[in-house]
DNA sequence: GGGGCATGCTACTCGCGAGTAGTCTTTCAA
DNA sequence: TTGAAAGACTACTCGCGAGTAGCATGCCCC
């Protein structure tokens, strides 16, 4: 109970924080700022966490760690290469636009992490890449693929699906799920899978 | 002469900016670390910039500018759809590997700019989206490729070359212009265009 | 050879914001 | 009903870094 509560408590601080952190910037938003939000005072942040530099991580790494299991599940699922990259591509595409806050403040504050978070979260995205170059080359051994060098390749579909933080809008012309599929469709195709488009 | 002699501390002075907003971060580098790497002092950097954030101005506006001229001259020439999309790929991405420091810093610390400074650059990207955008829609009235959504595809591409601020070194395995042909074939690919892998 | 201007420097101000010391209040247990 | 502890606040400190006022030096032109 007291837990829970404590755990709620956390959340909300985080919640706050990453809305001004997205709209304002890590460096041109205060800790005042975060808390009159919240309509309490600074000191009560600094009972829930250590700094401001902790609580960019906090709001970061589970974000990354979303990510890596996106695409990690859907390499280890029993499928063929295409439905295995399908699966990975939507998935990602899914953290991305429904974290878009979170993934936008640690691509444009990755600087302001205190060295050991950094090194934390720069090793899960090691595997990120890991996951999805070895799902390419996976797929071309079998055949399914056509592609010449599948880390370049893992790299340009990497950053086609992260970019989209820049541009969704969640109240444009695509939901969350159409995005996702129409990205899916564009990676098979850079993988070299013919894909029929609807008309 | 005299101007050329000024023009050419100004450049120095950027040159010397985008080192260490790069490695270190807007906030994170101060005017005085600027004017130590020069062996100046601060106040000449006021002789030159009128502040922090016009230097950073200063130095995202022009390759900005670089890059969508790249897309447009390509858009320009009297070629295939598929020829045309393939020099705007090569000309964008090869910008965005040589100017890389700057691209990078743009992209992480638009939230820094001035209103005005960021206005006039956002009109630009705007404009660059809309000619790439207009290559893909040109292309498939043609004939020439398969887009089910024109500016979504627009978005993709422009992300997976942007987003080689991110991972591309210098140093490392493939060149410049290596990479460029390689981001070329992969967006004829997504563009519906079929593009032979050698080996 | 001296007035005046360009150029860069020394030595400040000043505000801001992270982090903290110590106080007040509320609640619960005995 | 009182004592203690949790939880949050008030009211600071303190360093840092952007920006500036005014001085020194050297160069050129008359």
């Amino acid at each position: 109970m007291r837990d829970e509560i404590l755990a709620y408590k956390r959340e909300r601080i985080l919640e706050e924080a990453v809305k001004l952190f997205y709209a304002r910037g890590f460096t041109g938003t205060t800790l005042d700022d975060i808390a009159a939000e919240l309509g309490v005072t600074k000191p009560f942040i600094y009972t829930h966490f250590r700094g401001k530099v902790e609580l960019l991580a906090a709001l970061c790494k589970p974000t990354i760690e979303m990510a890596l299991e996106a695409v990690t599940s859907a390499a280890a699922l029993p499928a063929t290469p295409t439905e295995r990259l399908r699966h990975a591509i939507t998935g990602f595409t899914k953290v991305v636009l429904q974290r878009q806050p979170n993934i936008a403040i640690y691509f444009r504050e990755e600087k302001n992490l205190a060295p050991d978070a950094l090194a934390e979260i720069t090793a899960l995205r090691k595997q990120f890449d890991h996951v999805l170059s070895g799902l390419l080359k996976d797929g071309a051994a079998a055949g399914a693929f056509e592609i010449e060098d599948h880390s370049l390749a893992a790299l340009a579909l990497g950053g086609m699906i992260s970019w989209a933080y820049t541009w969704y809008r969640p109240a444009g012309r695509l939901s969350i799920d159409e995005t996702a599929h129409h990205m899916a469709d564009l990676a098979l195709r850079m993988a070299g899978v013919r894909v029929a488009i609807p008309a």
